[in-house]
DNA sequence: TCTACGTGTGGAACGTTGTTCGTGTCAAGG
DNA sequence: CCTTGACACGAACAACGTTCCACACGTAGA
């Protein structure tokens, strides 16, 4: 194996790693796959502001330094993450009378792989989308848009938007769910105190805000989500 | 004055701060407007990363010690940035016959903001909307919507998809841009390059993203966020 | 078999970040 | 005049990403 990690990184790129021996040595070496699993696993637990490269390296039981020699740097570490939980994502066959479901639960398997990592989905926004393992999955959801018989160039615009959406999304209620499990309970769950603060604005510049309160704060769970998603596959329907 | 900067914030959103005397003491003592200046402008001129406690602190000539009197947090100063950004959109009276071009002209200013201080969308991203400049914005689209008679609670989560996608995809667009300024000359700018990587993949695994490679690299300038908008905004007027 | 080497490991350290402590300074009130 | 309170800021602390360098160890060559 190669020295330099850029030049592994490069190595990782290229896409069939050929077959090299999978060399079961004893002692438990660190491996980039061992990485990724405890950084996973922080993420998981403590979100993803708690993902250091000390703590990673700590849950392997060693030092940052370890590190460097499997991972260019944190940004490296982001892309390992997020094209290990598109990896996980399975497309279905394109099947043209179910296309608008199927993007539906394309989208929807993304979200919960987010949410799953609290967090997580800033490095998705955050990173350039060169990666093999997103380029497949925006490869399997431009094969179902594209057998809904929607127009090439509305279904990668199309695509492009959905993925920059459920991240948005994803990155919103993370942030909203750890920010009511730290600031004592359920701090923005409380509807009916996030309602009464509306009603409370002046009502000289806020007269559609307080009219309609209610709708601002209604949708339970991810109704909001499956509004937007509806709006616009929808959209990408009739065009 | 407050001697807790926290008080100050509650003074802050409590929303006429009375008319306290403007007491000109001399020698240009340090505000929370000056610092919000000073922030906008390293935000400006070197991006959102380099907006640290100690570079505006220092575009101030002091220490970063002296900003924590008047702000309680980074995060609190992110929230007087947004804040500034939004104070300074011009919402348009609502006409129900143009109300869509109006939330596109809402959103067209909001984008701009938003690139003219690359990186401060992540900010806004990760911020409780709790702020007033804030919901005076989604008051202004809420009138906007409203007069152009979509029900509203399409209103209400178009408005909230509306924002995010936004800003999204200023986030996305200000990375790609440093990113070009940094690695050397036009790094993603260079369609051709993309074109001929994107052509380069296994043809086995990737055969709908070589087929439209084209449309997947087309869109000069705001092409893709003009279509999303009105992808967006065309589904909530027939809802 | 011994030896030199390359490779992975990890302790220590550097520079930078957000944030706090404690001291100094200056204007207003008694 | 002195006291007092608020403000400014140098210094420091903990934690971060990252790098340097010395050490251990399995393997190839003499």
């Amino acid at each position: 194996m190669s020295a330099d990690p850029k030049q592994r990184r490069a190595a990782r790129h290229a896409q069939p790693p050929a077959r090299s021996a999978p060399q079961p040595s004893r002692k438990a070496p660190i491996t980039v796959a061992r990485i990724t699993d405890a950084a996973l696993e922080v993420v998981a637990t403590e979100g993803y502001d708690a993902l250091t490269m000390r703590s990673v390296a700590g849950a392997l039981g060693t030092g940052p330094a370890s590190l460097y020699a499997h991972v260019v740097n944190k940004a490296d570490l982001d892309e390992l993450l997020i094209g290990r939980l598109c990896s996980e994502l399975v497309l279905p066959e394109p099947d043209p009378a179910a296309w608008r479901e199927q993007i539906r639960g394309v989208c929807t398997q993304i979200r919960d792989q987010y949410l799953k990592y609290p967090g997580i989905s800033r490095a998705a926004l955050a990173m350039a989308p060169t990666d093999l393992e997103i380029m497949r999955v925006s490869e399997g959801m431009l094969a179902i848009l594209l057998a809904g018989d929607v127009a090439p160039q509305a279904a990668t615009w199309g695509i492009d938007a959905l993925m920059l959406y459920v991240a948005a999304y994803c990155l919103e209620t993370s942030i909203a769910h750890q920010r009511a499990a730290r600031d004592d309970v359920a701090w923005v769950v409380d509807r009916d105190e996030l309602l009464h603060r509306l009603t409370a604005l002046p009502a000289a510049s806020f007269p559609c805000t307080i009219r309609h309160a209610t709708e601002l704060t209604a949708g339970e769970g991810h109704d909001r989500f499956d509004f937007t998603l509806a709006l616009m596959v929808d959209g990408l329907a009739h065009r």
